[in-house]
RNA sequence: GGGUGAUUAGCUCAGUUGGCUAGAGCACCUCGUUUACACCGAGGGUGUCGGGGGUUCGAGUCCCUCAUCACCCACCA
């Protein structure tokens, strides 16, 4: 077949793909004795496309995976989608509001079709473009978080909890989003700098600050450190009768070290119902909380006349009210506060008491290496114990940090999509309420009241994607029989005894919190198996000014269907590893793209070049390396291709890729191609094309598996090829290859730098030149190189790195600027040998510094003061 | 308040356990239509590796300190 001379990625992508799932190289095989290797890839949310994040990940597990497979692994790389539940809600609760109707309006059944719908329109979507990305993922085992067989796994977790009263419920102070109406764990909620203003209050004889007035009408308590001198006058307990916003109150001092003396005036009222510090000193001192505010964020009938009104309608007319009773002494709108907001539905978080379910990470009764261990411990000591690496290593310290400051984990939602809480609700025959905890529904019914109703939440999603590793893995099939305890089915699902724990979780850093820790919390506490080995954290991308990129800012989005549509996918691709290290943001590049669809390019050119030359004489043995360049590529070939397995081993994905770049492009498109043009190697050429396929092919699959599919003696698909096994070559060999390039290089700067026009070269007769001449006559792009009489040659230019008398047919009259490139040189060797002298006087170096090391400056030396000594002796030619 | 990262060429950034003369891509300058590739080839880099101090035979790399920027966690009413 006659390849185009550009490569257009769009012409052969598609089809690429097909070939390859059709091949099933992407299917791992649980009974396959081959080692195993295991990703599970993090299961992106339902809702719309795919961002170029997805992008990122999946072009570097990706890598691990087609990387494995040559490595003669099993592979397993297990794809998924996410249900999402409050992005999705969000999504389809503000689809409703255009439609001028809400959630409550079209009921619990309607809203669920309609967002079956749109995640079922999502998830065809981005499976498409996780293809398009050249993920070698299984589709056979693709999983959803919604699957009965992992929302099985989400019961059996929530059971066992709840028997080993991990999980209770209570009512708690928890972050509540009016607008979404549920609430969110303290994970998603952020805080942002606002400007505000700070009253100031009479308050009995205090002075009590707040930002919040509309928060204040039922504050009876009045708080105060207890070593405060300024109030020692007031005792624990002391009643006294203030003038407050509706009227007079009767308020109670307390003493609670919460307060900061230095703070204001040291003194507070609190709101227990609305804010956490405020619960906590409530509950200490077992003092009343009531409800100020309601769920959609208005005033309740405590308030007075100003119930019913939204917190931004009330709060000026309450500071109205306080001013005109005298009350107001000081305004201060010079104050910054944070206020906390729903990350994933932007509402304001209203701190509210509810009665919501929640995982206990305190409760020692996890066991864990013999000891029963508090979840918390667990998560810990895995981490501790370097049982699951997280790399870099730094995030270990945020990881610790998140730990340290961890309460309870509020799994309840009041949203509608997601996995429904497995508890059941009734009033029994004998009037008394009774609960139902269980994996399945509860079997005998009643009627009305006496009929089981389920709790109406939703766990939150982090609650199943933390089981992501196994639930994926549980065989579906078993898993639909109830009777099959959870223990067997473990036991009994080969994928799970065969991948789990996984290799290596891939994810950014963002979700270490949210998912990666509870994935190690849930597993470890479910399987007793940590969920995997190492934990990959990569960067965000950002946009090409460095700020995240935001749908506030849509030109700041980068899709990554519009870069595959001018690019190709393996430019995508590079462009996001290239230069870039674990755990850090990158900005995206335009350059990076465009350097990489060349580097395609000139992967194809190489293929077309190979496809002229070697022709039908195309060969699968192994080649027997003839000249010098042959024996030095060969060299290269097993430096970086060892270089490149030790990188992915070690995730230096950009240090692989590096290697990889710079094999193809330098070492083998511009020196060794263009040296074998004078000197073919057929055999070799054949080889070597194949290997860099190969060792490309993780970065860039379809180009390689395009031009695979259109070589004479391939064997199956390049995705499911071994590394080529690596020909030792003669080292001497290789060496004079290299002094090649010394000349060739020194040949082409003087050229260069003196305009000469295909100057001739001249040598003293040796061996090394008969061999060598003609390919350094054709790199070099010289006249003629021949043997010539050195007596003759005396005004000409000479060149200094090679050993034996060698020069250019440049007279030296014609060459003054030359002399000054000489003495510059000289300076810069001289400076060197100066350096390398000064450090092998000193004693402590040669006694300290390891042996190779100190040889190594001994012969840098040598080298420098050859090099000097032919220099000298050029310049002295030109005096 | 606690913590992390960044600071290296004009720009964007690499640089494993300290050890060749500190690198890449892009941009820039000069030359070149050599039949694989102009999405190309050849040549071109004097960078106080943010400042200061320290450890060491040796520091971009380790320690201390300061500065600037970014981010994370906690959060004071």
């Amino acid at each position: 077949m006659k390849l185009p001379k550009q490569y257009d990625a769009k012409q052969y992508e598609t089809d690429i793909y097909m070939l390859w799932e059709q091949s099933g190289v992407f299917t791992a095989d649980p009974t396959s004795s081959r080692e195993h290797y295991a990703i599970s890839m993090p299961p992106p949310n339902e809702t719309g496309t795919l961002s170029i994040g997805h992008a990122l990940f999946i072009t570097l597990q990706d890598i691990l995976a087609r990387h494995a497979r040559q490595q003669g692994k099993d592979v397993l790389w297990l794809p998924g989608t996410d249900h999402a539940a409050l992005p999705v809600n969000a999504i389809i609760e503000k689809q409703l509001l255009k439609e001028g109707t809400t959630k409550h309006a079209i009921g619990r059944e309607e809203f669920l079709r309609r967002t079956r719908e749109f995640v079922g329109n999502s998830r065809q979507t981005m499976l498409g473009q996780m293809r398009m990305m050249g993920a070698s993922a299984d589709w056979t085992r693709l999983r959803y978080t919604l699957d009965e067989a992992l929302n099985r796994c989400v019961n059996e977790t929530f059971v066992k909890m709840y028997h080993d009263g991990l999980i209770y419920r209570g009512n708690r102070i928890v972050n509540w989003d009016p607008e979404l109406e549920t609430n969110v764990s303290d994970d998603e909620v952020m805080y942002e700098e606002e400007q505000g203003t700070f009253y100031t209050f009479r308050y009995g004889p205090f002075e009590i600050g707040t930002a919040r007035p509309e928060t204040k009408f039922a504050d009876k308590y009045v708080v105060m450190h207890p070593s405060d001198k300024r109030y020692a006058q007031y005792k624990h307990g002391d009643t006294l009768k203030v003038e407050w916003i509706n009227g007079p109150v009767t308020a109670t001092v307390i003493k609670d070290e919460a307060v900061d003396p230095s703070f204001g005036t040291g003194v507070m009222t609190i709101t227990p119902w609305h804010s956490l510090v405020d619960f906590e000193i409530a509950e200490r001192h077992g003092l009343d909380k009531e409800q100020i505010i309601d769920l959609h964020g208005n005033l309740l009938p405590v308030a007075g006349e100003f119930a019913g009104m939204s917190i931004a309608e009330a709060r000026p007319r309450i500071v109205e009210k306080l001013k005109n009773k005298g009350l107001l002494i000081k305004t201060d709108t010079d104050y910054v506060h944070h206020v906390a907001i729903n990350e994933r539905g932007r509402g304001v978080i209203e701190p509210q008491i509810r009665l919501q379910w929640f995982v206990d990470v305190n409760k020692p009764v996890v066991p864990w290496k013999g000891k029963k261990q508090s979840l918390k411990a667990v998560l810990q000591q895995v981490v501790r114990d370097k049982e699951v690496q997280i790399i870099p290593p730094r995030f270990e310290k945020i990881y610790f940090n998140w730990i340290d400051n961890l309460r309870d984990w509020c799994i309840s939602r009041q949203i509608w999509w997601g996995h429904r809480i497995p508890v059941w609700y009734r009033t029994d025959p004998n009037g008394q309420q009774a609960t139902y905890v269980g994996i399945q529904p509860p079997t005998d019914s009643g009627e009305g009241e006496h009929n089981w109703r389920q709790d109406p939440d939703t766990l939150d999603t982090w609650f199943s994607s933390a089981l992501w590793t196994w639930s994926t893995l549980i065989d579906p099939e078993l898993a639909l029989d109830y009777n099959l305890p959870f223990e067997e089915l473990l036991k009994n699902s080969p994928d799970f005894q065969a991948y789990h724990p996984t290799n290596v979780m891939e994810t950014g850093w963002d979700i270490l919190f949210f998912w990666v820790a509870r994935m190690i919390l849930a597993t470890t506490y479910m399987t007793g198996q940590i969920p995997f080995r190492d934990v990959y954290l990569h960067g965000l991308v950002r946009a090409e000014d460095g700020k995240k990129m935001s749908k506030s800012r849509p030109e700041s989005i980068i899709e990554p269907q519009t870069v595959i549509d001018t690019y190709g996918t393996d430019a995508l691709r590079m462009a996001l590893i290239m230069g870039v290290s674990p755990g850090n943001d990158q900005s995206w590049g335009r350059g990076k793209v465009e350097a990489n669809r060349n580097f395609c390019n000139k992967i194809w050119n190489i293929a077309r070049y190979c496809e002229t030359v070697v022709g039908s004489s195309w060969s699968n043995e192994n080649p027997v390396p003839a000249s010098p360049a042959d024996h030095w590529i060969l060299a290269r070939l097993a430096t970086i291709q060892s270089g490149i397995g030790s990188d992915l081993d070690k995730y230096r994905f950009s240090e692989a890729y590096d290697k990889l770049y710079h094999f193809i492009w330098n070492d083998l498109a511009d020196w060794y191609i263009e040296a074998s043009k004078t000197d073919p190697n057929n055999q070799l050429l054949s080889y070597l094309l194949k290997a860099i396929l190969i060792l490309a092919h993780p970065f860039a699959p379809f180009v390689t598996e395009t031009i695979w599919q259109t070589l004479p003696a391939r064997d199956g698909t390049l995705a499911s090829q071994p590394l080529v096994t690596l020909v030792t070559g003669d080292k001497k060999q290789a060496t004079a290859f290299e002094k090649v390039q010394a000349i060739v290089g020194e040949a082409r700067f003087i050229m260069k730098s003196l305009h000469a026009q295909r100057p001739s070269l001249f040598y003293a007769d040796n061996l090394f030149m008969t061999h060598n001449g003609a390919v350094i006559q054709h790199l070099a792009r010289l006249n003629k190189v021949a043997i010539g009489d050195p007596d003759s040659a005396q005004d000409n230019i000479h060149l200094t790195t090679s050993k034996f008398n060698c020069w250019l047919d440049i007279p030296k009259h014609k060459a003054h600027s030359y002399l000054d490139n000489l003495t510059k040189k000289q300076a810069t060797e001289a400076a060197t040998i100066k350096q390398l002298k000064q450090r092998l006087a000193n004693e402590a170096y040669v006694k300290n510094a390891p042996e190779h090391v100190v040889m190594q400056t001994r012969e840098q030396l040598k080298t420098a003061e050859e090099a000097l000594e032919s220099l000298q002796q050029e310049a002295a030619r030109f005096r």
